[in-house]
DNA sequence: TAAAATTATATTGCGCACAACATAATTGTG
DNA sequence: CACAATTATGTTGTGCGCAATATAATTTTA
């Protein structure tokens, strides 16, 4: 390992990019059974949740704006795992809320999570210090 | 926090997520500058410190594969910071090397990171911790 | 050496991700 | 109440990211 600051082993960026696509990678067959993209399963986890929410409330959870959700929710729709209707109170906002398969996909979804939880395969002591550590380096990132 | 292991509180795939969207969007203002999106800086980086490498290669260093480098290299060239030339040993090579512009950049670049570290403003032993628990998750998924 | 397998890169199609812009509904202010 | 500002969502354009497929060059093997 060189002592170049600009050496990709160097950089948590990067380390972090990596890990992002890993997982993804891990969960992408594992989701594809059950008709989720990765994004599309974060929005399910919000919704599994609250049971029902705005475009914006889900932006706001995944850091996720309008041009991003508007699409993938109408995907999820078209899979049949949501519903999108207007807000009787405020016209403006679009409820998502689940559908009755998409409550019963909570199920198989604890599965999944089973499954990468082996793959990991790391004590919860040091998972819990990995995303203490994540979340700072995040907070820090988004306040400066 | 609840103690639902679906709850994306509990979920270090998205403080994982979270984070590399973070560090993207904290990039991306300084990188604009430079005339580089954040995937482009992943690949000057390989080059500062290899001078030259085929597209594979590039491929191992950061885990993309042709269908994302091929046009994002096209890009580099157009923007001037690399050449393309097929290898003359082996014509199937495609051999990318920085241009005496894409070697200034990474001055340049040092001041993006000092930026950059100022901002997440964690000690090295934090940093290292981190990057290297990050590494252990990568390579159980991958390896699963 | 001719045919088969492998390797390196490129292309297409789909789905994020986000900036910039557009539109409609609501709220605030004079 | 009119009208400006705000809020919620949608659309467009650009750039990843990857699976699937294609093509050309090289290597292996029969």
């Amino acid at each position: 390992m060189t002592d170049d600051p600009l050496s990709l082993d160097n950089q948590l960026c990067f380390a972090i990019y990596a890990a992002s696509h890993a997982f993804t990678k891990a969960y992408r067959p594992l989701l594809t059974e059950l008709g989720l993209t990765y994004p599309q399963y974060l929005v399910m986890l919000v919704l599994w949740e609250k049971r029902a929410a705005s475009v914006t409330e889900i932006g706001a959870a995944l850091g996720l704006d309008t041009g991003t959700l508007s699409p993938l929710l109408k995907r999820l729709e078209k899979t049949g795992y949501i519903r999108r209707e207007r807000s009787r109170e405020d016209e403006r906002q679009v409820m998502i809320a689940l559908t009755t398969s998409g409550v019963i996909l909570k199920t198989r979804a604890q599965d999944v999570l089973k499954t990468i939880g082996q793959a990991i395969g790391c004590d919860l002591q040091q998972m819990q210090a990995l995303m203490d550590g994540l979340r700072r380096v995040r907070r820090n990132l988004e306040e400066a």
